[in-house]
RNA sequence: GCCUGGGUGGUGGAACUGGUAGACACCCGGGACUUAAAAUCCCGUUGCCGCAAGGCAGUGCGGGUUCGAUUCCCGCCCCAGGCACCA
């Protein structure tokens, strides 16, 4: 067209100013229930106001926000809700620094990432925004709190807890990553403490089962949340110490390698030691023993196993099932918090029994042999863990190893020394937290009446405003007098409040169901409208929440349910964990200096632009490498649409309906459109693949200038030019709304909005002819173009005569051919 | 050590259920436009051989099944993530 300007772009910024008003001016996203649509309610993990939004928010942001537009283009009645994980850590230390309240800090970036979210166009119904750290969410689960107390969810204990110095505050199992705190990276020191806890391993087996029902979950995350359960089935059993009343019980998962036990190994914290001990033979360099094994335990090394080691306590047990008497050691590597503290040893048939065996000089007594071997003990070089026949083990001998197990156990029930046992590697969740900017905890402290919970109509306990003599605003409320000073709502006498705040993975354990009803007052979640939108049909999110988010939030559901709050059992129906973001081969990080802000970005290239890089250079679920010249790219091809709609408005407003015979031309690009909306629809529909439906989309459009190349003598259709470009822009729109919505606005005069995804006609999309190609015993030698309807026959005598075929199969004897319809032809000679 | 993924051009990545390996894009090279540059447009772009037609090799390595293997099977190597004395 006219070369003046060839090179024009388009302006982004008055675009996405222009359509970003639109929305909020319109409520374009707004959602309320609708009986007549069916509901899909959409959800990307909320961020912490951290700040600023980085790249891994643009991209699980934009990932999230194509779902939602596609889906609502499909007919769904979307929910697409957003907010704040506003509790935390990071709230103090700003305060700290800045001299002023968690609260300032945390609203004031709220107010600044909310606008940055805005800019990049993520269509969610702001009216339902939720802070977590405001008193009319956090009430409620205060409420939850109160209610899981009265049920027996939660109870306190006084436990060696994971501390982590430098956040001065207790963590869960869960956020300790190889010995160091989650947030900081520090390493956490064990302490004794007193806390509260959340019966989670209660449901340890319904978290375990239901597993199974997540079909829309990655295999990996399922597996890596089964890992993480732990589940063990085995026999308990008590071992009698000799000459004594004492029992040790133990549990273990190979009941069938029970005649092999050679010496029993105990916990060097396990209570019984204390009676077994006194009185024996070097009680006291026993003592030190102990004492050094459990400084070194405390000195949790993210390195390396220890080294094993133990001593002999003097003491003897009987295996009950040969009355053979058997050493008692203390070993380092018995864990006090797994099973009973003590363990059966069977040197022949697990590795850490058979390394402390041969550094002690016990004896390894082969008890199951593997298929067609007889182990010896003396010659064993390393334990057998695998499956086998038994041997010298009285009544059970010769039995498959599967089979003794339930015999075993089934022999120990009866003698009455044993049972059948289950046990989790799952420990319960601690949510005691020593830090101020947290929900607190609704309990009171009464030294006449007990614990009590704060009566409901109290609700909600608030962080103290005022600041008490000598403490800064942030300080922990245990150092708050006017605070923990209360009466006891029993006996109106002194009581203490509780001091602890929760931990913020309680926050996030139920956002999802309050943003059903984020406004009620009188109840946490209206049942209705929990139960028309919950499950999540499509959750969004980093795999760094593998574990701990998606955990808490699936036994979350299951307390909720049973308080009879919400009528699901598993809150998130499909779960697509995108990778990372990364540059030069890393994460992004302020420490590699590798970081690029989003903020620069949308400047420089506009909104859709960076949404569409980050859609296109990687599948969801893989991590994205940021490259500046991929962005580059992108931007290229929008302005490319863009010019295409400026120097062809006339054809592309003016389309009279086309006569009924299509020349080659039309019929090839109204054919390759409708190609495209299938490829585009599928790839969508399938698993989320947007680099290949943006890559399709490509395809369209160069076929689309191509076409309409004037040079080229190309003449096509206005009509079907006009098809395929709205088409092109109705496929984008979920991914760069902006433009799309202008383009449209220009070439459609109305609303995208308002138009429904485009359907594929299966006819026009069916190819005509083919690319068929000939092999020589396998080896692609040429290409044929034909008919797609063609016949076997012919197609082979096609294939045969084809010069470059011919020159291969010359002289020799065909042997067979092999037709793929619509695929290939491959010659056997 | 165990459990997941993964390994394809210079780069990011494609390839339905065993059937054209490298779509789409980035980089790079060449050309057009321009006084010049940028922008834009066109052509080329897995390696090797060849003027070309075409050929040979090629999806981490080594085997196998098959008319045909990136895809299935066996044995290795490497990378990333998770768990890690869980009895």
């Amino acid at each position: 067209m006219t070369t003046s300007q060839s090179g024009k772009k388009y302006e982004f910024k008055t675009i996405e100013d222009k359509w970003q008003r639109f929305w909020s001016e319109n409520a374009t996203y707004r959602t309320t229930e609708d009986a007549t649509k069916e509901k899909y309610y959409v959800l990307e993990m909320f961020p912490y106001p951290s700040g600023k939004i980085h790249m891994g928010h643009v991209r699980n942001y934009s990932i999230g926000d194509v779902v939602a537009r596609y889906k609502r283009m499909r007919g769904y009645n979307v929910l697409h809700p957003m907010g704040w994980d506003a509790f935390g850590l990071p709230a103090e230390n700003a305060a700290q620094k800045n001299n002023s309240h968690p609260a300032t800090w945390t609203y004031a970036n709220i107010d600044y990432m909310r606008e940055q979210l805005r800019q990049l166009g993520l269509s969610y119904d702001w009216q339902r925004e939720i802070a977590t750290c405001n008193p009319g969410y956090f009430r409620w689960e205060q409420l939850f709190f109160i209610e899981m107390w009265e049920k027996g969810i939660i109870y306190q204990k006084v436990t060696t807890v994971n501390w982590c110095e430098s956040c001065q505050t207790v963590l869960a199992n869960e956020q300790v990553i190889e010995g160091c705190c989650w947030r900081c990276d520090q390493p956490v020191m064990p302490r004794k403490m007193n806390g509260w806890f959340f019966k989670i391993t209660d449901y340890a087996e319904e978290l375990l089962a239901d597993l199974e029902k997540l079909t829309g979950w990655p295999e990996k995350v399922v597996t890596m949340q089964r890992n993480w359960i732990g589940k063990s089935t085995g026999l308990t059993c008590d071992f009698p110490v000799d000459g004594r009343d004492e029992k040790i019980s133990i549990f273990t998962t190979r009941p069938d390698t029970i005649f092999g036990v050679t010496f029993m190994s105990i916990a060097a914290e396990h209570p019984l030691l204390d009676a077994l001990l006194p009185g024996g033979e070097n009680e006291d360099e026993i003592r030190k023993f102990i004492d050094q094994i459990i400084t070194e335990k405390q000195r949790k090394s993210n390195e390396e196993e220890p080294e094993k080691k133990g001593i002999f306590t003097g003491r003897y047990c009987i295996n009950p099932f040969n009355g053979k008497k058997i050493p008692l050691y203390i070993a380092n590597f018995v864990l006090m918090e797994y099973g009973t503290g003590a363990v059966m040893a069977v040197p022949a048939h697990d590795e850490r029994d058979f390394e402390f065996a041969r550094k002690y000089g016990l004896d390894i007594i082969p008890v199951i042999m593997p298929e067609g071997m007889t182990l010896i003990g003396e010659s064993l070089d390393q334990a057998y863990t695998g499956p086998g026949t038994l041997a010298n083990s009285g009544d059970f001998t010769g039995l498959p190893s599967e089979e003794a197990k339930g015999r075993i156990i089934a022999h120990a029930v009866d003698h009455g020394f044993g049972a059948p046992h289950v046990t989790y590697r799952l420990r319960d969740w601690g949510i005691s937290r020593q830090r101020y900017w947290g929900a607190p905890i609704p309990m009171i402290h009464c030294d006449s009446c007990g614990v009590q919970p704060v009566p409901r109509e109290q609700l909600p306990v608030v962080l103290p405003e005022d600041v008490d003599s000598g403490n800064s605003r942030c300080d922990p409320l245990h150092q708050r007098p006017s605070f923990y000073t209360t009466t006891c709502p029993v006996c109106n006498g002194p009581a203490r409040r509780e001091t602890d705040t929760m931990d913020t993975f309680v926050e996030s354990s139920w956002y999802f169901a309050r943003y059903t009803c984020p406004r009620l007052t009188e109840a946490p979640i209206d049942r209705d409208k929990a139960s028309h939108w919950l499950p999540v049909d499509q959750y969004i999110g980093g795999v760094e929440h593998a574990i701990l988010h998606l955990l808490y939030s699936r036994f979350f559901t299951k307390v909720l349910r049973d308080l009879g709050y919400l009528t699901i059992d598993e809150p998130f129906t499909n779960l697509l964990t995108q990778g990372m973001v990364i540059k030069d081969g890393s994460k992004m990080s302020k420490s590699k200096g590798n970081v690029v802000d989003p903020h620069d970005l949308v400047a420089e290239y506009g909104a859709d632009t960076v949404r569409l890089f980050s859609l296109f250079a990687a599948p969801p679920e893989k991590d994205l490498e940021w490259n500046a010249q991929g962005v580059e790219g992108a931007s290229r091809f929008i302005n490319r649409i863009y010019r295409f709609v400026e120097n062809n408005s006339q054809s592309l407003t003016n389309t009279p309906s086309p006569g009924q015979v299509l020349s080659e031309a039309d019929r090839n690009l109204h054919r390759r459109t409708h190609q495209t909306i299938r490829r585009v629809t599928e790839n969508i529909e399938n698993n989320f693949h947007f680099n290949t439906a943006i890559s399709a989309v490509m395809e369209l459009f160069n076929v689309l200038s191509n076409a309409t190349e004037k040079e080229k003598r190309n003449t096509v259709d206005p009509y079907y030019v006009k098809e395929a470009m709205n088409t092109v822009l109705l496929l984008l729109s979920p991914m760069i709304p902006h433009f799309c919505s202008e383009m449209w606005e220009r070439l459609e005069r109305g609303s995208i909005e308002t138009v429904s995804w485009p359907q594929w006609d299966a006819e026009a999309a069916a190819e005509e002819r083919l690319t068929i190609v000939v092999q020589v015993n396998g080896k692609v030698r040429s290409r044929l173009e034909a008919p797609a309807d063609i016949e076997d026959r012919p197609l082979i005598d096609m294939a045969l005569t084809d010069d470059n075929v011919a020159r291969f199969i010359s002289g020799k004897e065909v042997k067979k051919t092999i037709v793929v319809k619509k695929k290939l032809v491959n010659i056997v000679i």
